[in-house]
DNA sequence: ATGAAATTTGTAATCGATTACCTAATTTAT
DNA sequence: ATAAATTAGGTAATCGATTACAAATTTCAT
């Protein structure tokens, strides 16, 4: 039953012909008479015949494949983003080969090391949390193989890279929150070690001031992004004498949390605080008081990495390219922030 | 800046010594020295030479790449399983291709023919809703590409699959409405194309029987996976003169579509009507009102299906082998049908 | 009809690593 | 001391496709 795989040179045997004819017949060459091409191509379906691309990939210096590295590929923004990435390639002829660096330097290292040794035409990352060297990112560039970040990057020369206006989404939120009537916003960040957070907190600041508003260091707690977090955050900030009239959280985990801790607290949401998430995950609108909270369009985020891979390919050209696109975030306004007029009335 | 791929050649050249030596030498083979295997070792070090494991895959016929093909890559349950396949692979020096089909046999088709000829060792798929014809996957298994199920299979001689135990899920989530004091039983099934929703919706059934509780036909409606579509099933039930004391869904989103419904039919959950979802979605956790929910290890399941991959490749066999691996579902059992004593004396 | 131009096909090297088969050098046995 | 056995390393073919260059064939102009 197993079939031997078939070659170029079976079917150049069987055809008396040589076998870079039916390579030149098979790939479409004008040198190629119409006659001998279709007796080829013919031959070729005929005997089941299928192209290695291992041999082309070999000979040509190229895969067709690229690397995605990802700190959890389960994780519903990271799956969102590959999944653009695999739209948009894939009708380029592209495969996409996945690693997770489960938040580890030495994982992110290895990964991409491994990737190398297979010759991919190119990668994708999002930083894990505790990169801090960019060494094994700069052998990659040396080799000349196009690099991109997404979300998560690192400072680096040559290297382009699809974020979201984390600073805007900050001032976004936090401007929503003012606007809705809240004057005392506490701010659950995120791990500072990423520039993702630090934005994100510096627009909050922006807003504040911008509104004039005095910023109040007791108002912002550090989490990560998990619901005990939060749970804790609110356990703390509501030690405070001055409590918060309003949450804006860097992940919506944590906002989870904190509404929870709130509810069990008998704080009314929004009416007595306002709660305004990040991430939009799934869950935020499933909830019977739906979550407000910050897209940050990953499937787009996925495609437009992809288009400026494609367009770096394309323009082969040994300087190194640098961009560095930034989209705009989208607010979507739910129960936990929307207070009706006349619950702002009540606030105001 | 740009250095050129360092080769055995180029490490050969330097040590004035053949590059079957050199290949030798970093393969550990035990006919060369320790010396001179140290002295290589070394020199490739230091010249950052880096195995072109596309030559390598050619010469040995194995790439150690993996395709995994699934309707969508961002679906919770699918990203799961392929962290999981992802995780047990990885140490082994497997590398992930993910595609998808879009639920669609003719991607699915396109997909698996496209890893085919990139010499894949091994395919991973969990088949599309639409999908009729084995022709596709019957040619991968003629070229003796090893090819395992999970999740979604087909009834096919000699593939291996790893399911859940969806009869056993249906007859758990049913006999656990039951213990609760439900006897009204309605169930939203899935799309009976695909063998899990059959199964599920047979272990209801024998659940119902073993307790002596008559099937009722009107109680069945069939739902795709979309909220909306479990808002309709509720219409159509709560028109019913006799309206069911529980829902057993097939899926987490008509589960919420259904207590959507229910909430703004005034029906109180769980002290009127139960309800039980499929698939442990995450956001059923993380409602005010968590709902009970099935869940499917896929974790476990990535993990297993790897393992079943990496057995048939060990064995190398031509023997077509084939498992089957049914894993044992696991009920989480929330607040949407976990009714307090006096609740269950209510519906008594 | 004849040489030049255009068209079609073949030869052989190449991509980088592996490995069957051979040879040379060293050690052991008698 | 010499044959036999070990050990270390080299030579060259191979995996399958591509392609520069060469060669053969056909077409065309005069």
């Amino acid at each position: 039953m197993k079939k031997d795989k078939v070659t170029i040179y079976d079917i150049s045997e069987k055809l008396k012909i040589s076998a870079a004819t039916v390579s030149r017949a098979l790939n479409n060459n004008p040198k190629i008479s119409k006659k001998t091409r279709e007796l080829v191509m013919k031959t070729a379906r005929d005997m089941n015949y299928k192209q290695n691309r291992l041999a082309q990939a070999l000979k040509q210096g190229k895969t067709n494949n690229v690397g995605v590295i990802v700190p959890y590929i389960n994780r519903s923004f990271f799956s969102s983003v590959i999944r653009g990435i695999e739209e948009e390639l894939t009708p380029e002829g592209y495969h996409i080969i996945i690693c997770q660096s489960h938040e580890e330097e030495i994982n992110e290292k290895e990964q991409l090391n491994a990737l190398l040794n297979t010759q991919i035409d190119g990668i994708f990352m999002s930083v894990s949390k505790t990169t801090q060297s960019t060494d094994h990112i700069q052998k990659a560039l040396d080799e000349n193989t196009p690099l991109i970040f997404f979300d998560r990057r690192l400072e680096m020369k040559g290297v382009s890279s699809v974020v979201l206006d984390d600073f805007k989404a900050g001032y976004m939120a936090t401007a929503h929150l003012i606007e809705s009537g809240c004057k005392k916003i506490a701010h659950l960040s995120g791990d500072l070690n990423l520039e993702i957070y630090r934005k994100r907190f510096e627009g909050y600041k922006k807003a504040l001031a911008d509104h004039d508003i005095q910023f109040n260091e007791d108002y912002v707690i550090r989490t990560s992004s998990k619901i005990e977090s939060g749970i804790q955050a609110v356990e703390e900030l509501w030690k405070l004498d001055d409590k918060p009239d309003a949450i804006f959280s860097a992940g919506d985990y944590a906002a989870l949390g904190a509404i929870q801790e709130l509810r069990s607290k008998k704080v009314i949401i929004p009416d007595e605080v306002c709660v305004v998430g990040f991430s939009n995950e799934p869950f935020t609108k499933y909830m019977e008081l739906p979550i407000t909270s910050m897209d940050q369009t990953p499937l787009m985020m996925g495609k437009i990495a992809a288009q400026v891979f494609l367009e770096q390919v394309k323009e082969k050209k040994s300087v190194s390219i640098e961009k560095k696109v930034v989209l705009p975030p989208e607010l979507f306004i739910r129960e936990s922030s929307n207070r009706k007029p006349t619950d702002l009335k009540k606030a105001l």
